[in-house]
Parts: structure tokens; C-alpha cells; sequence
DNA sequence: AATCAGCTGTGTATCGATACACAGATATTC
DNA sequence: GAATATCTGTGTATCGATACACAGCTGATT
């Protein structure tokens, strides 16, 4: 197929001969500079420059001295989910950061969803792990676990041998869901997915509650259960919001849960049109990120409702689009997290230091300042 | 440091051994399944779940068979731009895509701008390369080009030896040149870095050009020469520009340029207020990237300026913001790009299908239609 | 003068898998 | 019924480097 005749591979023996050294004096000419003088190191480095050796083979390299140069980061969701994802992508931007300072390579390992995912997390040449937001029963984290490397979860699960990073998500949404939801009759909730089986649709907090229209999409009937949830960051968010409703009086079954499949604006959109019209409009919505919460913001817009005067509405994560959209929002930097979980996972912490809790604080804006 | 006892990694021998089957049969049990029976297959999973066997080890097995299963990026810029810059993001979510197809995982090289940027390349274990914008005299390129893979250079440069996609960039720049330059007096350009020294300021076209101002920030006296920048992208489109502003009789002499250090619609603010005010403020300004055409908007609203009343202004690329701003820009898919140029890198195409010139076409909307 | 430490160079064993070639058993073909 | 193809299992050589231990030499230390 390929026009380039398969140029054999020069190998380090042939250097040493051509450089009229041993082997491991190119070894560590390469490898341990300091180690050799700089006449042998001269006389590798011409040797390789003339028989066009490109340095010593990652693969044995690896093989001999257990180390690859490659920090392993896996995603719950899809490989691309790295680069399309607003959150996603700060995060990265943080590992990165570290990454480059250590010198080492950052692998995104290929999952898609399919069960051969957990063949391409033990296939993976690293020397650590990074694993973003993932369900409790995905099986990539037994994968991983099997491995035997360091890894540092982020956002759950939490895993015995397993290092963990994440904010107290549920103390979060319940400061920001008292905001959102202070002088509100009829509470929404815009969340992340419940499970792997990343279902959407609207539906209401509880089962069988015939005040609260049924809903569209796909979600099974019978109401939204927070402690189901089997992403952690999901199921701590909605325990927050269910908590600064209760303390206004309130009951989880009047709420409405719309739940977005992806972290995208226009998904949201769709579905706050469907909370904010009909006799049980929400006056209150509480969305799990800036994104979904600007998609009820054009929802609401197109709607023709004023914000905070017709709808309060709250945020996550504090993005570029909150500031300018006056929207309240909790604010935790992603990029320090994955700067903080690349850390955590290539200098061996000591166990004590290994799970971490991470800042956020209450952004409050007038997308709440009810009159 | 670590608190975890530095678990021994089990060997293929020993699952084979608990098995009772031989070492090639649990190598093909892993490798091609096909190759052996159910039965010995079913023996050799519980040996290995029993044994806590991760599976083949990467590096003995990529040692052996020449294959990683890994693609290698190599960005022109910091690591962390992966993540940072929206372009760059368009482009590998392209390229994510087709990796996860191949189950190919995604490695991205930790260039930082310094000389040992070259070692990070040769030691990175992968089985292809893609280059995202390069400058012409970037070692890297001659490091990826000594290791003999297959190597697809996205934007330039071109090398022997080296697959190479990228659209025409200086006919774009001319088709785009030719709308915000119509009509025009004053022109400008705000451009990506000239060369690897990334200088930014605010200039004009031609030396010793006593007509126009002298500028700000660090670029060297004796303006700009398009044929001099050593990033192919840059050159093509000041080419691009210097071609469609001659069509209208004037001269590249007349042109104030202003080169910013990054794709940031920040900096392209600050300089476009300088490109804006002052005797010689421009009318016309044409960007080369709706980032930096995003920046400009901003700075002409602070100004009062009116587009396309007072200033006329294009982008490049149609970024979803592009849109809503009513902004003329060049539309190509970055996504699309990386997704080729991933394919080309995989699939190891033929010399004759290697070069590839990609589509793209003028988006012309308000930011130009000067009344 | 004797001792010792530091620097530089070398040879060999080894890391953990897969390519390859071969062999026996079973199924298929004419 | 013989010849041939397919399926499954095995043993050995090998991929290309680095860890380790050792040796000679130099200069410093006492």
C-alpha cells in the first residue's frame, strides 16, 4: 500500500559500532547524558546522526525500565466528548499544564461506550491514570484498578486503591439551589445524566405524581430518584437541590427534572421550553452547568420571559458565558482540578494526601435577584 | 513515597502455567481470540482473573509486533494549546473521531517550545504522526521526519517524505481580501505570528513607510514582508491579502499590520485599538481568525465605531460565534481537516492520494456590505 | 605511600511479549 | 480411501533496549 519502502529500524547496536563504542554507551548517551564524556557523547550523537538512527526504541526502552513518558487520561464518554466538551476541555487544559512540566505525554484513550473499552484501557502504554467523571459501575474502572498504576478519579467513583478529586458537589447545589429556588412556587431542575444508559427527557421528582404532566423523552416513568444516580457528581447535585427545596417547605415530587443526555445548549434548550410552558412552568430552574443553564436562557428568551422576574436560574463552573449573562453560578476551576489530579497521580502522594477535596465557592448574579 | 505496595506485574508465563495451556496460547487468547478454542480461551480468563493478569504489557508487546495502537500529535505550540485554542480543539476533535473508529488511542506530544521538545518526539511511542502548524525551520519537523513513520503535516510545512493537507490559503485570503478591502482607504491586517520568535505588535506593510505610524510592541523596524514569515499559513494569507488590496490599485506599503501573539480575542483588542485610532485608523480590517476579528468588534464598539458603517471587518474560519456577529469570514472545517489528516496518518495512503488540498468557501455576511 | 571517592567505559542478563514454523486432529473433497 | 484443507496447540528465537555489577583511571585525602 505505502509508496515509503519500510525503512528498517537502525538499531542502538549499530550505532555503538559505528561510534566504536559499547552499547551502553549509547544507552546512556541518550538516556543519562551526565553519565558519559562528552567526546563519547560527540561521537554517538555523529554515529546517529549518519546511519539516521531516530533514538532508542520507546517500546524496549519502556519494556527494560517499566516507565513509558505517558500520563493515560480516560473519559466516561466518548473519545471526542475531550475536545467537544466545554468542561471537559478545561479540564484537559489543566492535565496538560502538567503534564508539559513534567515532559510526559498525555494519552486519551479511546472509549466510545463499547464494551471493548476496558481492552483499550489495559492496552494503554502509561505510566498513570487520570479518570474524568465515570459511573459507579463502569467496568473501565475495575480495568484500571487492574492494572495496578497510580490513578486519580475525578468526580467519582470513589475506589479503594484509587485516588479521588472533587468538590463537596452536594453542599454546592445546595447553596446554589437556596438562591435559585428562595420566593419560587414551581422548582426546576436541569440535570446531567442519571446513568450509563445516559437517558433524557422531563419528568418530575417522584413517582406516580399526578399534579406534574408526564413528561417526554425516554426516561421511565415513575420520577427521578436522586440517590439512583450512578454518576456521583449527578446524584450529589441532585441531593443538594432537593435539600434547599425542602428547606423552603418544600417536596422533591414538585420538582421538574429535565434530563439532558449531553452537555450541550441546544439539548437544553428543547427541554427548557418544555419545563417553562403549560400550567406547571417552572419559575425556578436550577441547571447542573453555565451550558445548560444558557439554553434556558434562549429557551426563556424565545418565550418571551424575563429573567429574574419571570424565571430565576441558576448555573455551574462559572464559564467565559456566565459573567456576561448575569448568571449565579458555583465556581470551581476545572483547569486547577486537572492540574491537581495529573499531580496527584505522577508523584505518588502518600496515601493521607491522595483524596482531595476541592474549593468552590457561590457566584451570586442577577439571573437570581429576584425582585 | 507511595503508600501502595508496588505490586509485581504477573507475566503471561504464569497465567499460561495456572492455565495448563502453553504461553502462545494465552498470547493468542489476548491477540486473536479467534485462534483458539472457547475452551481454552475460558481457561485462560479465570487463570488470568484468578492471577490478577492485566493483560499483555504494552511495551513487550509493541517491542515485538512494531504496533502501539497510539497516534501522535505534535502541536507547534505549548501542550496546553490543545485544549486552549479553539481552532486547535475544531481540529483534534476531527481527529479523536477517527482514532476511536480504529481504537487508536490519542498521544499528544509535550511540546513546550523548548530545544528538548525534539527528545519528547523520537521518545514518543506511536505508530503515525499528525502535525498541527508548524514554522519552516521547527527541528521537530526533521525529528518526526528521522523516525520514518507515516507523518501528515496539517497547514505547512511541506517536506519530502511528509503527507501534507491544508487549503489554499492565499486564494481564500484573496477572495475575503477582496470584500473588506472594497471601498476601503485604509486597510489593515491582524495577524497570527510571523515566525517561531512569535513578536507581536502593531506595524505597517513596508519599510521605512514615513506615511503611517511607527507602531507599538516588540516586532522589528522595516514592516512587515508576507514572503518572509516562515508559519505557511501566515505567509499565504498576508500573500492572500497583499494580492486583493493591489487589485484595487493600492499598495502593500499602505497596509498597517498589526501580528498578535496568540489566537485571543484579548490581545486582538488591545492592538485593533491601536490599528483603529489616530490619524491613519483603519476602515478595513481583515483578521485572520474570528477570534481575533471577535476582539476587533469589541474594540470598535468601545470606540463607537459602527461595522460595517465605519469599519468594514473579516474573519476566517466560521466559528459558532461567527455567525451572530454577522461577521465575513473564510468557512472551512477544521473538524473535517483533522479527521483527514488522521485518516491519511492511519491508513498509510498511497503517495498520489497523500497530498490534499482542502475545500473552503467565502461566507459574506453584514460585516462587509458597506453601504 | 596508601586509601578512597568519583568518573567513565564495558559485558551480560533480562524485561515480557509475539512471529514463525511445525504437528496432530478433524473435516472436506473427488 | 487417499489427498487436502482447516483448526488448534506448542516451542523457540527474537524484538531493542536498560539494570547491574565490575574495572581501570584520575585526582584528592590523610
Amino acid at each position: 500500500m505505502s509508496g515509503r519502502t519500510a525503512r528498517r529500524r537502525v538499531t542502538m547496536a549499530e550505532v555503538a559500532r559505528a561510534a566504536g563504542v559499547s552499547v551502553m554507551t549509547v544507552s546512556y548517551a541518550y538516556g543519562q547524558p551526565g553519565r558519559v564524556s562528552d567526546e563519547a557523547r560527540a561521537k554517538v550523537r555523529e554515529a546517529a546522526e549518519r546511519l539516521g538512527y531516530p533514538g532508542p526504541h520507546p517500546g524496549a526502552r519502556s519494556l527494560r525500565s517499566g516507565r513509558t513518558g505517558n500520563l493515560g487520561v480516560v473519559l466516561g464518554e466518548h473519545l471526542t466528548y475531550a475536545f467537544d466538551d466545554p468542561q471537559a476541555t478545561r479540564f484537559l487544559s489543566g492535565v496538560a499544564q502538567v503534564c508539559a512540566d513534567h515532559g510526559m505525554a498525555l494519552t486519551l484513550v479511546p472509549v466510545t461506550g463499547s464494551p471493548s473499552d476496558v481492552d483499550r484501557v489495559t492496552e494503554a502504554a502509561v505510566d498513570a491514570f487520570v479518570v474524568w467523571t465515570t459511573a459507579d459501575d463502569d467496568p473501565v474502572i475495575d480495568a484500571i484498578s487492574a492494572t495496578g498504576l497510580p490513578a486519580v478519579v475525578h468526580g467519582g467513583p470513589r475506589r479503594d486503591g484509587l485516588s479521588f478529586v472533587a468538590a463537596d458537589d452536594r453542599a454546592a447545589a445546595t447553596a446554589v439551589g437556596r438562591e435559585v429556588f428562595a420566593g419560587a412556587r414551581r422548582p426546576g431542575v436541569l440535570s446531567f445524566p442519571l446513568d450509563r444508559a445516559r437517558l433524557s427527557g422531563v419528568t418530575s421528582g417522584a413517582p406516580l405524581n399526578d399534579a406534574l404532566p408526564a413528561g417526554s423523552g425516554p426516561l421511565p416513568p415513575g420520577g427521578i430518584d436522586p440517590d439512583a444516580s450512578t454518576f456521583r457528581v449527578t446524584r450529589q447535585r441532585l441531593r443538594g437541590y432537593r435539600d434547599a427545596w425542602a428547606e423552603t417547605g418544600g417536596d422533591w415530587s414538585q420538582v421538574r427534572v429535565a434530563v439532558c443526555s449531553t452537555n450541550s445548549a441546544r439539548e437544553a434548550e428543547t427541554f427548557a421550553a418544555e419545563l417553562l410552558t403549560g400550567p406547571y412552568a417552572c419559575d425556578a430552574i436550577a441547571a447542573m452547568s453555565d451550558e445548560l443553564a444558557l439554553g434556558v436562557l434562549r429557551a426563556a428568551t424565545r418565550l418571551g420571559l424575563t429573567v429574574p422576574g419571570g424565571l430565576t436560574l441558576s448555573g455551574w463552573d462559572d464559564s467565559d458565558a456566565a459573567a456576561p449573562a448575569g448568571l449565579t453560578t458555583v465556581a470551581q476551576s476545572l483547569r486547577d482540578q486537572g492540574a491537581r489530579c495529573a499531580r496527584t497521580a505522577l508523584d505518588h502522594l502518600t496515601p493521607a494526601d491522595r483524596d482531595t477535596e476541592v474549593a468552590w465557592h457561590l457566584i451570586s448574579r442577577t439571573s437570581t435577584r429576584r425582585a
